[in-house]
RNA sequence: GGCUGGAUGGCAGAGUGGUUAUGCAGCGGACUGCAACUCCGUGUACGCCGGUUCGAUUCCGACUCCAGCCUCCA
């Protein structure tokens, strides 16, 4: 079997992942501000996460997967305040808000969701850890800052150096900063403001800081995977390397991943272009398997271009395996060709999806040409597209619900249905096929496809674009 | 301007120094009363120009274009 392969966007080259402690992965992925809903790029960034934890476990792997939540932040309070409601009342809500979207995506929750507001104590210590080794300093505003050209390695995640940055920063006017590089590890808090009491006033943690702080605190000085969305790797990333670093004097991370973005009109996804679409909004009317398969369709680091008709592709490419699943029998038996083989072989090489879904696509093929000659072994190979499909969170309803899936909203019901449907098999019968045609025609109309087999027929609902 | 990554058939999307990706759509055939589902068959795909090579879409170099980051953003 293949090594595992992973992809460090340190390194900007694929190598065998060796954990630190034999048989385990620690692994952080940052997570959330809640300050809104999470849309399509947070979900992007959830699946991918979701699928390698889910891998990484079925190797063997004993995986401990921590997600931060960012729950205090400029933008939280601003929204609070712009709400008329409390922070907390806010952050509660869109935390709940979070774990339904994920849950319907068939996302498993981290091991750890730390929230900073939780961690302040941890925070404040690592600050003064940095003051305390000269690579912080507290200004006389009452902020905090990190003394970026202190610390040697700055920029070495994103291969910048630090006096082409200068050349082109915007110089801050009234800056308490010793130099405009350097970033804020505690904020002063104006009143009215929440705030936690530190040694330099009252204030509130930086963004940086929460996720040295969490991740060291949850995992350890040094760990297996560090992860998160593509636009975090300059400044958010190169900043905690910096201080954990700094703080630990340790190496942070062995191995850094960062996800695709999503992108709209060849443009990122994102809240400040206002060009986003929250999950709640496609799950209105799109099946969450359906956006599942979507992102998994891609490999992670591939920027993917979300339209809305890419996802009644997806949908149409899911039913393909639903299908294939649908009246075979659920057996256990001898599956001939490596399929289980080439799909361990696709995911080892850097969580390669699209190449894992090709190979299902294999087995679904395979299938279909056997399940009227050897049902038993259609069927044992429908188990083994299960087991395997399982793995990326798929296929794990049966053909039925997914198929049928969203009748509920026709106006008729099931019982409906089959009686429509038995009224044009007698149709047929009679040789009535004007009628037969008629039938099914208007079923058609509402989403409601008819398949005709030796066993009966069969319907699905596609809702009708 | 600096730093990353990318350019594959109608669309989506993997991959490879010489041999079928895969899915959706299309076309021909089988099945069907006709369809749908399914099966079989089917596409002169690898941005442009050079180089290395017996042979490059795949390696090297230049070029063009696209995207991301360099400011909060997953």
């Amino acid at each position: 079997m293949s090594a595992l392969q992973i992809y460090n966007t340190m390194t900007r080259r694929k190598s065998e992942l060796a954990p630190i402690e034999p048989g385990k992965i620690r692994m952080y992925v940052c997570g959330m501000t809640v300050y809104d809903y999470c849309h399509l790029g947070h979900a992007r960034v959830m699946v991918a996460f979701d699928v390698i934890t889910r891998w990484l476990r079925q190797t063997g792997l004993d995986v401990t997967y921590v997600r931060n939540i960012t729950d205090i932040d400029d933008k939280i309070l601003k929204r609070a305040e712009e709400n008329g409601e409390s922070i907390t009342a806010l952050t509660h809500r869109m935390v709940e808000a979070m774990h339904e979207d994920e849950g319907r995506l068939g996302v498993l929750r981290p091991d750890r969701e730390p929230r900073a507001t939780e961690h302040v104590a941890d925070i404040l210590a690592m600050i003064e850890r940095l003051i305390g080794n000269g690579y912080a300093y507290a200004a006389d505003n009452g902020d905090v800052y990190y003394r970026v050209r202190h610390f040697e390695g700055y920029g070495k995640l994103n291969n910048r150096n630090l006096d082409e940055m200068r050349a082109g920063a915007r110089v801050d006017v009234d800056s308490h900063k010793e130099d405009p590089l350097d970033f804020v590890l505690w904020k002063a808090a104006k009143p009215g403001e929440a705030s936690w009491p530190s040694p330099w006033g009252e204030g509130r943690p930086g963004w940086h800081i929460e996720c040295s702080a969490m991740s060291t605190c949850c995992l350890g000085d040094t760990f297996d995977i560090h992860g998160g969305g593509p636009d975090l790797t300059f400044p958010h990333h190169e900043n905690e390397i910096a201080q954990s670093e700094a703080a630990t004097g340790e190496t942070y991370v062995n191995t850094w991943m960062h996800a695709g973005a999503v992108r709209v009109n060849h443009e990122k996804m994102s809240k400040s272009l206002g060009n986003f679409f929250t999950i709640r909004d496609v799950l209105e009317v799109h099946d969450p398997e359906v956006v599942r398969y979507l992102l998994i369709s891609s490999h992670y680091r591939s920027p993917i271009n979300y339209a809305p008709e890419s996802l009644d592709e997806a949908r149409r490419s899911l039913e393909r395996f639903y299908h294939a699943l649908d009246g075979i029998p659920a057996v256990e038996g001898d599956v001939q060709g490596a399929y289980a083989e080439r799909f361990s072989a696709a995911m080892n090489d850097d969580f390669n999806t699209p190449e894992a879904l090709a190979v299902l696509f294999d087995l679904v093929r395979e299938i279909n040409r056997l399940r009227e000659a050897d049902p038993a072994r259609a069927g044992a190979m429908g188990q083994e597209l299960k087991r395997l499909a399982n793995v990326l969170g798929l296929l794990e309803r049966s053909p039925e619900a997914f198929l049928k899936a969203g009748a509920a909203s026709l106006p008729l019901d099931e019982a409906e249905i089959e009686g429509r449907i038995e009224a044009r098999n007698e149709a047929k019968r009679a040789r009535d096929f004007a009628e037969a045609d008629r039938i099914r025609d208007e079923l058609a109309a509402l989403g409601v496809v008819l398949k005709d087999s030796r066993e009966g027929t069969r319907w699905s609902f596609e809702p009708t674009a």
